[in-house]
DNA sequence: ACCTGAACACCGTTCAAGT
DNA sequence: ACCTGAACACCGTTCAAGT
């Protein structure tokens, strides 16, 4: 069951590469979203995240991890999406799961905060890596940049004025620069926004 | 062109629906991509957003308008799925992103930080109806609660402490609570972060 | 010119039959 | 008992042939 360079992990393909029947696989898995976990839990134990720099605030570790783990998504975004709808639940994601807590709970928000948040993070995670992950360098992914953009252009002023006056601030930013946005606000969320009294 | 009630969007059935072969659709849609997209617009035309109450604040309007999309999407995850890699660019779509920055920019925050948060409101919302959208109300689905809920009753306390000391808070709350606080979340994150300087 | 039947190249999952 | 070949029921997309 080692991760080898598979592009489009699929029961056949896996199977083929095994030298055996599609069948075959249902032995260990009990169907392809486990088999994605299970191939996400394999990887996510081959990359080592940055180790807790203690010279450093706790902000700057939590994004270091979590930038890591996007990383790796991004490069499989068909894992990515299966993630998103069904959670890995292996030791790896697990070890994963513990550190995040950890820092964030160096940043003194209430425990509950800190829970909800942590969720919150990895599905930011998960949602763009899946959104924008590498597919397979198609050609024709050229023009598939955000269907906004092309829209956009086409956009009547007295229509959707804002669109308009948004405009170059909606395409605006690296793909980098977009994401660790991203990062501090859900940071910045989790901080700021108590978790209802009555669910804790 | 209709949405009638079709449970699975596929080339397949939306030609057989119309009795002709698959073949036809490539007429009108490049792809399933673009099938998705238009048929997510056309529903969103058929949905009537709440409209803004004047009375009310901007907070207020902004989640109800988000909360109505959200729940849209809910019905069709794959659906929600789909417009999570590819952005739809539908009229009643643009319609919806023109709201969003309105109510927004009422709050008073910077042009640029409302442009890239709308982008979050709506990835949020999406993301979250891939991941917990009704999938057919399958049977299996009473037991693929989130699968940390499985992993979480074996957890180690040794190996995973915080994640036990989390245990109750990470699985608190209904799905709605969630998804509000996961709104004010965004809204707040997105009031208190700048974007970086240079990207403007 | 426009539409589409039929074919191609894949899928996931099951189950009866084999070892 | 354990594994798996072969079949079933689907997919998306293309393209040559028909009107």
């Amino acid at each position: 069951m080692r991760s080898e360079g598979l592009e489009k992990v699929t029961m056949r393909r896996l199977a083929q590469e095994l030298d055996t029947g599609p069948a075959s696989l249902y032995v260990y898995v009990a169907n392809t979203a486990e088999l994605h976990a299970a191939v996400l839990d394999a990887l996510l134990g081959e990359v080592e995240l940055p180790a807790d720099r203690s010279g450093t605030g706790w902000r700057e570790d939590l994004v270091a991890a979590l930038t890591s783990y996007t990383r790796l998504l991004f490069e499989h975004p068909q894992l990515a999406r299966s993630a998103l709808v069904a959670r890995p639940s292996g030791a790896n994601y697990l070890d994963l799961v513990e550190r995040l807590l950890r820092l964030l709970s160096r940043s003194g928000a209430p425990r509950e905060q800190v829970a909800w948040g942590v969720d919150n993070l990895l599905q930011y995670a998960t949602a763009t890596a899946a959104e924008h992950g590498t597919q397979e360098s198609d050609p024709t992914s050229r023009d598939d940049w955000d269907a906004l953009t092309r829209a956009a252009h086409g956009v009547d002023e007295s229509e959707h004025p804002m669109i308009k006056a948004h405009l170059p601030a909606l395409l605006s930013g690296t793909q980098d620069a977009r994401l660790s946005w991203g990062f501090d606000l859900v940071i910045n969320g989790i901080l700021h926004t108590p978790v209802p009294h009555a669910t804790v």
